[in-house]
DNA sequence: TGTACATCAGTGAACGCGCGTTCACTGATGTAC
DNA sequence: TGTACATCAGTGAACGCGCGTTCACTGATGTAC
């Protein structure tokens, strides 16, 4: 039975045709400022047959978050794939050239992301930085797994992980925000190339502090001094699964 | 004559209160959500009474993005104020102090920064844009006129001042975006503290490298490889004035 | 092969609603003389 | 002090519009026998 269910015609493709009109829609405002009527409209149905395919708008959000948190975590996992600690400058070149390759392969998933991320959709806000917290995670595996920060605390690691993640957000917003032009693009991307060092030539620099047995002095900031800063070898890993990423659902 | 103008009896009251309403309202949505029959009703005054005092939303809404940019850049400036090189856990710590008082203080605010910051309003999204890149060329002239960076060129300046920021802002979208709790609240102050700590790390590990004629290798990272990275002492400030910020329209 | 039936994606009309914006107006306030 | 006048923040009714959602329906498709 290689032929489609009964009566149910063409119903994925119209669902597809769907997300992919509304990830159009949205390229020019919010999600706020979608309405069915036009999204039907794009698509060439009528407005009641959205209700065939999604119960109202954060339904189909949520569809939408799935499908640009998955590409920008591809992106990630794409750039991080050759991390090692032996050539930097290259490494960070593959990261820099994989995200802004997503930027302009997928430009509406990713301003969906930017722009959604601080939605006043609590669902829809939840939902992103759920995805981009488990971006997070699976850097902070890779750092583990593949770089010098392998000693330090799982705490540590995610210190770094969360601003690379952040940087790389960052460096996708601006290519992505505004109607692209190579001097903004070139700016941008020398911007995240040298912040990635930065953040490397820091991490090179406190990791041999933290593994002498050194501890960044934070007693004089009393209200988060309850974290720990030490380096902890036995650590257990966080909640995480390197491959957390790739059990999406279908 | 110290009485209001003829007739405009309190004009300015109205006005002011239909921003805080305004403000009041996007905290829980964004400005593409915003009513103008609501947001009047609010103040108890008429819907068509709102046109005595704005064009229309995108005009309330430039005098929102003035105020809460203006409130983030004071924060910032406090938070600066008594940078040196000498004792960086305070400095780091008064940073954070700053920042997160800012964030309990102007929660609707820095809740409209975030979220607009990306919003599909072009010209709400370019007046905020406009406000960080004020507030990170400012912190960039501090960065300069206070610490080792003092050094460097102004472009490696401004990559580690908008590393500094987008930290802060990262930070305060934590404290704002969620009902707040101790726990969180101590975990985004635990991470802001060390991902500064990082930064000022990868910078004073890179300056000694710069100050004795080197030069970070992005030979391999060729789209990118037009930008000098080396120092340069004789160099133009930009644009920049140090007080940039101060000059608020009224 | 032919007929009766079930499925269900999409239709089209209808609904009530809140929206932005307009307009002639009101009435309190202050000024001119 | 008193009167005629100008100003203008706010009124309230009205408008046309696009919205989300409902409902009984249609008609193409595939199945049972």
């Amino acid at each position: 039975m290689p032929q489609p269910l009964p009566g149910r015609r063409n119903k994925q493709e119209t669902r597809t045709a769907l997300v992919a009109a509304a990830f159009d829609e949205l390229t020019g405002q919010s999600l706020d400022g979608l309405s069915i009527r036009r999204l039907t409209a794009a698509v060439g149905i009528t407005p009641a047959a959205f209700y065939r395919h999604f119960t109202d708008l954060d339904d189909i959000g949520l569809v939408l978050v799935d499908e640009a948190v998955s590409q920008l975590a591809s992106a990630v996992r794409e750039g991080l794939a050759n991390l090692n600690q032996d050539n930097g400058p290259a490494v960070i070149a593959t990261i820099a050239t994989s995200l802004s390759e997503a930027a302009a392969r997928y430009r509406p998933q990713m301003i969906f992301v930017a722009r959604e991320r601080c939605s006043g959709r609590e669902r829809i806000q939840v939902a992103i930085s759920d995805g981009i917290r488990r971006v997070t995670l699976e850097t902070a595996g890779e750092l583990k797994a593949k770089t010098r920060i392998r000693d330090w605390s799982w705490e540590d690691t995610l210190v770094v992980s969360d601003a690379m993640v952040h940087f790389g957000i960052h460096f996708i917003e601006q290519l992505v925000l505004s109607p692209p032009s190579q001097r903004r693009t070139d700016e941008a991307t020398s911007l995240f190339y040298r912040q990635l060092f930065l953040l490397a030539y820091g991490a090179d620099s406190i990791g041999p502090f933290l593994a002498s047995g050194g501890k960044i002095p934070d007693s004089e900031f009393e209200s988060a001094a309850a974290l720990p800063l030490t380096r902890t070898d036995d650590e257990e890993s966080p909640d995480l699964g390197h491959n957390c990423l790739s059990d999406r659902r279908e």
